[in-house]
DNA sequence: GTGGTACCGTCACGCTTGTTACGTAACGAC
DNA sequence: GTCGTTACGTAACAAGCGTGACGGTACCAC
């Protein structure tokens, strides 16, 4: 075996290095060039690790899915199924630095999303799985309070997800106009609506 | 007076080719000569209505803003309050395709807004005029039904916006799984919520 | 007619893009 | 050592970009 450099740790931080382009310049101004810059190296190496543009972004936000999908699951145990809620929702908003960074992926590549139906699809599923995820935990809000959840549970997690959603592009878009206390406000506001008169 | 045309009329035109290209392949699709070709016509004449790519885009988007503020204005009078709301609301989601088209320019610009200052600022402008008129016409909701608007209105309104904007974001970037059916019920019950035990 | 001006098609320039080819240096196997 | 493979910097390429120059054509005033 010749000179061996470890593959998964050189893509992964070219990875961050899209990231970063995608924060400062956005989707359309990320560039073969401009990743190579940011990751600190020249093209050449960027394109011995990836065979095509396209692979690179795939690459870049499967990481990132995965990244946010475990913050999630490493979340801290909750007193009761309501805050166990709650936790999972303030993770999923841009409330710091990090997280600012994923949002502004995920948005950029919803919206991409828009023409590619490849991108589309895979977006589709895993909206899918979020909306159960919160689905589930709003099921268990009303099962902690011993009151069998209602007809329009469906729909009341469809409009917490929309809500979800529209912050966290105003916070990603214009985070002047929303800080994150104001974001963790307005969320905290509709998740008191979404439980309805649940243990109030 | 050499031969004339009417300019506004043509720069109508090519606004109108800007939203098509902008629909069928996203912001960074958009060039001089996808402009042109969406026109019918070759990039001389798109040069000489706008000086700039820059004049073009500008102008696009504040075709676009006037029509949706038209659109809203001439809305048929409502019974009520809440009918009033109701209709606006429901206005401003993409909930056919003239509207999809409003919105798929809107998110684009929205998230462009994100690294370009100027249109930063205009975005908030507008977003703040829109949450200002969200707000009376839900107060008026209020004083129809006789009670005090709660301390939380400008909340309330914010969860409403942000539900709205998830809402149009997620019909414009996959319109298979967000049918206007569904948007539809969707915003009703953040409508529901958002209004409280008000007239129910 | 006959300017003269507005309209706009054509084309070339310089720049940036993704991709590919090529050269060289480093390093493990033998 | 030396050889083959991996790593990766450099550079060239065609394609596509925004922009500006140039020229022709249609129309109105006179």
């Amino acid at each position: 075996m010749p000179r061996h450099v470890d593959h998964d740790q050189r893509r992964g931080e070219m990875s961050q290095a899209v990231w970063r382009v995608v924060r400062e310049r956005g989707l359309e101004g990320l560039t073969m060039r401009s990743v190579a810059a940011a990751a600190d190296c020249t093209t050449g190496r960027v394109a011995h690790y990836f065979s095509d543009k396209n692979a690179l972004l795939t690459h870049a936000r499967d990481v990132m899915h995965r990244r946010m999908a475990a913050r999630i699951d490493a979340l801290p145990p909750q007193p009761d199924a309501r805050a166990r809620l709650r936790a999972v929702l303030l993770e999923g908003l841009p409330l710091d630095d990090d997280r600012v960074l994923g949002s502004t992926v995920w948005a950029h590549f919803l919206l991409a999303a828009r023409t590619d139906p490849e991108l589309r699809a895979q977006h589709t599923v895993r909206h899918e799985s979020w909306v159960r995820r919160l689905t589930g935990l709003l099921r268990d809000v009303y099962a902690d309070a011993g009151t069998p959840p209602p007809d329009d549970l469906d729909v009341r997690v469809r409009a917490l997800v929309a809500c979800l959603d529209g912050l966290a592009l105003s916070a990603v878009a214009t985070p002047d106009a929303y800080p994150p206390e104001l974001v963790a406000r307005v969320i905290d506001k509709q998740l008191e609506l979404t439980c309805g008169g649940v243990e109030a």
